[in-house]
DNA sequence: TTAATATTTGAGCATATACTCATATATAAT
DNA sequence: ATTATATATGAGTATATGCTCAAATATTAA
């Protein structure tokens, strides 16, 4: 087990398994990407706001009525979003109506609600 | 707006829009069960766990040396994925094996990350 | 029984999260 | 300019999270 004594110094029941994992799970930066994408979704209150966009955008207040939050805390929320890139808005007046920026969150909500479903 | 009057005191500009969100998002508390199933994809530690059992079963001490985490840290993810029922295990002597327990998880892992690489 | 291995568990701790509240900004109307 | 509306933002706070460390449990071997 030379080839990993910097790395950790537990012992390596399977050490050919390991191997595989390491080749298989190997999507760089990737992963930590699709973490964060999954923690926009881990929150009920976004993960209400992501479906709730899913037909059609909204302005925030409607959000916050929708959600019974405020509309502090709802800003917030689409803030983090935004940096995700999973929403986006358009100003009309003094109103920001907010819209999912592509499908791809649409799939994998829907995948993931089938599941709860069983 | 008089049956709104006690579920939050905010003006909502689109009221339809408000009441086509609530029709749509009605999965009641599939929600919260799919923002806990978010959750457990929402750290890299234990994406990086379901990643690796999607390859294959794995020991503890195995995912250690993979994620080069301590064990302590790996059980106590393995403990969180075993409660949402995302993995199982087996024991084998002293060793216990862990699996996925279906292929819900493959799924949208593989739907999320091929996402990330556009 | 004793000792060793594999894993779990609980306490403690530093950081992250999700909110509230007060304030700031941007647009529109007066 | 002043006011009102719609939203954003920053500070503060309570709770959640993810780790470490020490100790407990379970299985096997001596």
């Amino acid at each position: 087990m030379q080839e990993n004594e910097d790395r950790c110094q537990c012992r390596i029941i399977h050490e050919e398994r390991v191997d595989r994992a390491r080749q298989y799970v190997r999507h760089g930066e990737a992963i930590e990407a699709a973490a964060q994408f999954f923690k926009a979704l881990a929150d009920p209150t976004r993960l209400r706001i992501v479906l709730a966009l899913e037909e059609g955008e909204m302005c925030v207040c409607d959000l916050a009525a929708f959600l019974a939050v405020s509309e502090s805390a709802v800003s917030h929320q689409l803030r983090g979003l935004r940096q995700l890139q999973i929403v986006a808005n358009r100003r009309q007046g003094p109103v920001l109506y907010y819209r999912l920026v592509d499908e791809h969150v649409r799939r994998v909500t829907a995948l993931a609600l089938e599941h709860m479903r069983e």
